[in-house]
DNA sequence: CTGTTTTTGAAAGAAAATGATTGATTTTTG
DNA sequence: CAAAAATCAATCATTTTCTTTCAAAAACAG
């Protein structure tokens, strides 16, 4: 058995696990206990795992991609039904913004096939966007490595170039007073801008960003329309009487 | 066995497998292993797998060009080459243009670990970037499905904001009357604002596109420094006379 | 047919992976 | 708390795989 093919083992059954013992993974390769330690050795170095005594545990860094299937599956099923939701306000003719993160990414396997434009600063959205036919404008700037988002200066020019009929972004935090919020100053921004620009603004969020405040703001409460699902009616009048909900019904 | 029916059985194998051994390709093509390390070597090389101890592995694609299948291991290696003396030329506190392409892809790996900085208007180069760790702006504008190269009238806007000290770009033609030339006029547009705004420009090579006319014109011969490989004495003489030519010695 | 280039297989030494063993360290148990 | 059990890191000999080199075989061009 090859070296690369234990550690897809090791980590298939990290996934499913959360933790693996070493004699589990002994008997399930049939290799010595030696190589299972330098394997698990070698796997904890490229932050796949945590070593443990006797085995390993999966770790919950942000760093993990394919930690998104940990993310409750109903919590991703809220996410789409949002970012379906959202894709049905796009109508023909329409040219939308669609702000970097995996909220928006969500959304672009369900835009209609109609004649639309697509402006975004995501690039993890590229592919899917082109793959999908539809036509794709990227805002120039700074590519963020970490969150693969273009910002600075670059975008915000870039974005002059442009006019929208509707914007749609992610947020970290929606408060009452402090209005919509993300930790990274340049991300707000270049989403502030964008926001500026549409005749229409579309904030998607579940519940877990209600009543939450990150560092950099991006608008005020009433400048977006909220696109949510179910929400305690308590935190629904706390936020109807200052701007538009959408509660999107499952 | 002929060379290609090997490539074919090995590919598709991986395909259905994710990971192939080395004995096991020698013995179902009844060859010898070191033909199959061979046949591995080249297929690495054109990054259709990935070698592994023991065997390879199918790399799991980013946004690489996939209509690339006619990759000669030879052409590709003098490509290499050409790409290797490009980026020697990149010096510490530069600011360089990288055109859209897989010559200019090829660069990348071999850029120097210096404080640099990139800007580029090819989406396919991105992700290599980011993993270099090397600041890199992207230029806006359309994003053209066929080439991955942001193009249009937000890019030209976007190249306004930079100017660069060094830029490479490929081309499909290189003529003493006609100049530079490439098939997509819009490309043609963002090299030219491209050149007009380095310091120095080079255009990489290799001896096919001597000669050669395509349909959109870029820039005159003598507007930038020609890197190619070996030439027929009396093609190099047919330039030398209008422009600089480097030539890659193996 | 002859000389050249390309492809192939074999072999040798280098590099990597493996499994067993050692004694140290940690956890469990009494 | 201390002994017993389990787990661990480190080392080493062995096996497997890799790279490089070379010569024979095959394909090719003139």
């Amino acid at each position: 058995m090859l070296t690369e093919e234990r550690h897809r083992i090791i980590l298939q059954l990290l996934k499913e696990k959360n933790i693996v013992k070493i004699h589990e993974l002994v008997d399930l390769t049939e290799t010595s206990e030696s190589t299972i330690r330098r394997d698990l050795s070698l796997l904890e170095e490229g932050k796949f795992l945590k070593r443990i005594h006797g085995g390993a545990s999966r770790l919950q860094g942000k760093l993990q991609e394919p930690s998104m299937n940990e993310k409750s599956s109903k919590n991703l099923h809220e996410k789409r039904q949002i970012a379906q939701f959202a894709a049905g306000l796009v109508e023909e003719g329409d040219c939308i913004f669609l702000d970097a993160g995996s909220t928006i990414q969500e959304m672009i396997q369900f835009l209609p096939k109609k004649e639309i434009v697509v402006v975004t600063n995501g690039l993890m959205h590229i592919p899917s966007l082109l793959n999908k036919e539809i036509p794709t404008y990227l805002i120039g700037g700074f590519a963020k490595q970490k969150t693969n988002a273009i910002i600075g200066r670059g975008a915000l020019e870039s974005l002059n170039l442009y006019r929208f009929d509707k914007c749609f972004m992610g947020v970290n935090g929606i408060h009452p007073q402090f209005g919509f919020t993300t930790p990274d100053q340049e991300e707000a921004m270049v989403k502030q801008k964008a926001l500026s620009l549409s005749r229409e603004a579309y904030v998607l969020a579940d519940e877990t960003k209600f009543s939450e405040i990150a560092f950099s703001k991006i608008a005020d409460i009433h400048e977006a329309v909220i696109i949510t699902n179910e929400l305690a009616d308590e935190t629904k009048d706390l936020y109807r009487s200052r701007t538009t909900i959408k509660v999107v019904t499952p």
